[in-house]
DNA sequence: CTGTTAGCGCTTTCAG
DNA sequence: CTGAAAGCGCTAACAG
């Protein structure tokens, strides 16, 4: 049978609490027992029970991180940041299980994903990338959000907006002193039902749009393709409603066809082309969602013969490490998608203070290649 | 206060033991007391404690799949293939929860996930990308593997070859933990039940790298630089160890100067191609450790004024998404991805008959596009 | 500093 | 088919 914390304490002689403090170094321990239960759990290859830690300490040191796609390059680059700050526990016997799980996009498994991490009480939670704009799904995911944090798991949302202050729950109130005795947040979530409010790292996507559609504009184009992200997403909305601006604050008209919708990958933005193309063959620009989805048009385009950037000039969003590689090199509008990783990842880990009203925004910057070109 | 199972029994007027066999539906319960039950549950909101049911049942729903790094495609596509056919619990109430874990490449961290997982009781544990070659780190990790094993979580290997047998057995031979002297005994590990034995899906890289020489060979090049993955790797040996069949088996002298070891990313492409041409400017074709590598060998030929393929050839291998659409559209090895990780995530769950001698061995192909030319 | 004593919330025989 | 009772392995007061 498995060894248990009975077996290690017999074995050096102490009692379980003995050796739960050294485990958990959450308590004086005179060196000497500490050695001798030490070698104990080396000799018995002792490994703690986490679910019993867990259920007795009612925390786990779980902590999950949620993206739409683990595929996509944006979403890779973003968890490997968020993991790497939250797994170094910031201290001894800081180790923590953080995990990334892959929602597919689907709002479903997003509530899924968090029932099970709040089933297995996860210390705290990341939600990437953008949010699905449905009513019934705000509701829901806000509903989840609050009970998590009623049982004081701390939630972050790295790359959407913060939750409308509405189904955010009554509850905004102080910032948990994380650091101090565990007994203490535990015994407030309890009595109030109230825990940690969620906190917010956003990307500025309405005004990356827009300067990257004003670059455009100022190189003369006009007749300018959109592919714009999957519909009611937030970061699509608001990368739309950038683009629109700049249009607008120019004086350029926005024809009702130059918009297509389409999934955040490659074929979206090659079939987006070439339908944008059917519907006005003078196009002179197209941005696009994203840089994958730009390699999209990009291919497209030069399937028909045109060159890019000298016919039509293409932008991509992210700048993703492939993007300054691509050729042509793609003109982008480029996220601090590590910096963010990090931030939300100490956030979470309450190794930061929380920022004014919860919410912080990353400024974006264009960044100009070699895939726009003057008129 | 959180509401638990015995709130729920309470509301639907029935014992705990009743509302929990109806939550796992592993036990007849009358029609009309399910109702109630549910309707408790719903009303109630309650959501079930994991590390409870993990602790009195012995088993957790949790699954994990270690990576070495979540930002490279490779993996994402991977993991992402494991974790659809593990997330889906092939069965009601199977509601898995399978998370990627991200080694960043590091075996210390391998390690310490391995513990972690063990330490939550996972069901199950997938194991992807080359293992790094170094005989205390195989037996540390043959180590842990024994004992999740013994532990009952089910261990597949995927993307690297099995374990070797001798080190397979080679129980305790591990350095003790940071701190505390070395261990003596060894006695406990003895008697531990064997548990399931782990199992492997590996891909032929031998086969397709031999092939892909060949292919170049058979287009008349002979001066052929190599830029192979990390040194102590499987997956960097057995690629090398197939080109250099290929180029033993047609009498072409490898020169050793021709092969640099580097990273699996763009970056190490892009120096080794500019080292390789340092040492010998007349090289005529690449073949680079993968797909991502060949794009920066491309970069640094680019930059040299040297044209791909007209005057070197260059090739990948894995066969990401982007490397068709690269300019010019890379040839390279497809490995079947999507289908291993299926594969594995099937045979982690108990959902595939193990193959015989536990491994499964995926043929990989051969795809000729426009990134080399006859000399 | 260390041992004792209660549970944490759920599953699981064992009876009815 | 349903309930009662006995823990699963660990942590956390509360004494010594």
């Amino acid at each position: 049978m498995t060894v248990t914390l009975a077996d290690v304490a017999a074995r050096a002689g102490v009692s379980a609490a003995t050796v739960s403090r050294v485990l958990n170094s959450n308590y004086p321990v005179a060196e000497a027992t500490r050695d001798r239960v030490l070698r104990a759990v080396a000799e018995l290859e002792y490994v703690a029970n986490g679910p019993a830690s867990a259920l007795a300490a009612a925390t786990s040191d779980l902590v999950g991180i949620l993206v739409n796609d683990v595929a996509d390059p944006f979403f890779g680059v973003l968890a490997s940041a968020v993991q790497a700050e939250m797994s170094d526990g910031g201290g001894p016997g800081g180790e923590k299980l953080a995990v990334v799980c892959n929602t597919g996009g689907s709002p479903e498994r997003e509530l899924t994903y968090l029932t099970l991490l709040h089933r297995q009480r996860a210390g705290a939670v990341v939600l990437t990338g953008g949010a699905v704009e449905d009513s019934a799904h705000t509701a829901a995911l806000a509903a989840r959000i609050a009970r998590l944090a009623a049982a004081g798991t701390q939630v972050v949302l790295c790359g959407r907006p913060p939750l409308p202050a509405a189904a955010a729950g009554a509850h905004a109130a102080e910032a948990p002193a994380a650091n101090g005795p565990r007994a203490a947040g535990r015994a407030a979530a309890r009595a109030v039902g109230a825990g940690p409010a969620p906190l917010t790292v956003a990307f500025d996507n309405r005004g990356g749009a827009r300067a990257l559609t004003e670059h455009l504009v100022g190189l003369g184009h006009r007749r300018i393709g959109c592919v714009a992200g999957p519909e009611r997403l937030t970061t699509t909305r608001h990368r739309l409603e950038g683009h629109r601006a700049a249009l607008a604050a120019h004086g350029v008209e926005d024809a009702p066809g130059r918009t297509v919708h389409g999934a955040y990958d490659r074929a979206s933005g090659y079939a987006a082309a070439h339908e944008l193309l059917r519907r006005d063959d003078r196009l002179t620009a197209v941005v696009a969602a994203n840089d994958t989805v730009a390699l999209g048009v990009c291919a497209a385009l030069r399937e028909r013969g045109l060159r890019v950037p000298e016919d039509v000039s293409v932008a991509g969003f992210d700048d993703l490490p492939f993007s300054a590689d691509a050729v042509p090199a793609l003109t982008t509008v480029r996220l601090p998608l590590g910096h963010a990783g990090a931030l939300a990842g100490r956030l979470a880990m309450g190794r930061e203070p929380a920022p004014p009203a919860g919410v912080t925004l990353l400024s974006s910057e264009l960044v100009i290649r070699n895939s726009t070109a003057p008129l």
